[in-house]
DNA sequence: CTATAATTGATCGCGCTCAATTAAATTGAT
DNA sequence: ATCAATTTAATTGAGCGCGATCAATTATAG
């Protein structure tokens, strides 16, 4: 059936790679709504989290993205410099940065509302296709933490 | 039941957004693998191709790999520089440039051998799930192209 | 036979990611 | 109680990936 040593290495023998482009192309049709509303696709996500909870720290926002504080530093001085966001450290203590949403930040919340259905109508799965894939990509994040 | 009208722009309610964090949790558990035979993932994945077919256009590299050539020029010059492909113009058409694999590129590919199990350990799916992934990520790929 | 359009990669600037560094708080030994 | 050692938090800087633009080549139309 299957003699070749190298079938592992197959690209269409790996998981990893569709991943890795599907969430390239989807990310990718966000690009023009988010361009709309001067927003990367990590800051998008970093002000749905504000939108939520108003105010979190840099190193509560990365345990909720998956981001570093590398990555998240310079997205969030950039929100910062766009009035979306401000950033102060903590009186508690004074390691800690708080990033707290703007008003400004809040009413980019109406803007981003029709962002979701557009790009939601771009990836054509079935809702139970939707769903297991959903449960799929979470039991991936949640047993690689190690 | 849901009154919230925002409730689209949840977080966890995004499917984009875990896929976007598991394709960078699983790459990055690819690091360390590839760093021990001088690759980045995405020279990885070409490589992949070369194992494959030997030979192939910068284009069509790119078509299979679903990246462009602004990503692609300079991973494969890095590739060429370590001397694992070489890279010239096609004779035929002068705007083709031929990528082609060198003894040195196919000797590394036991090296890579051990890599996809390694990783594929960390990814903990039952077959069925992991199929199923496979299957839904490839979906969206095919339904994206437009 | 010239002019226009399309194709192919290369180049450049920006955003993201990782490793190393700096700064602050906590722990623990005396 | 004090101070070195460890831990924790965020910033900085280098490299990679991506989109946009450009130059070179080829194909097509008038």
């Amino acid at each position: 059936m299957d003699n070749n040593p190298y079938e592992s290495l197959k690209l269409d023998n790996q998981l990893c790679f569709p991943l890795y482009a599907a969430a390239r192309e989807v990310v990718k049709h966000y690009r023009p709504y988010l361009d709309a509303i001067d927003l990367t696709y990590t800051q998008y996500i970093a002000m749905m989290v504000f939108w939520e909870q108003r105010r979190c720290s840099v190193k509560e926002l990365g345990e909720r993205l998956y981001l570093d504080s590398g990555t998240l530093t310079p997205a969030l001085k950039s929100l910062e410099s766009k009035g979306f966001v401000r950033r102060y450290r903590s009186h508690e203590d004074e390691r800690v940065l708080l990033v707290e949403i703007t008003p400004r930040g809040e009413a980019l919340r109406d803007r981003a509302l029709s962002i979701p259905p557009k790009v939601g109508s771009c990836i054509r799965l079935e809702p139970q296709e939707a769903s297991e894939l959903y449960r799929i990509l979470y039991k991936i994040l949640g047993g690689m933490e190690d």
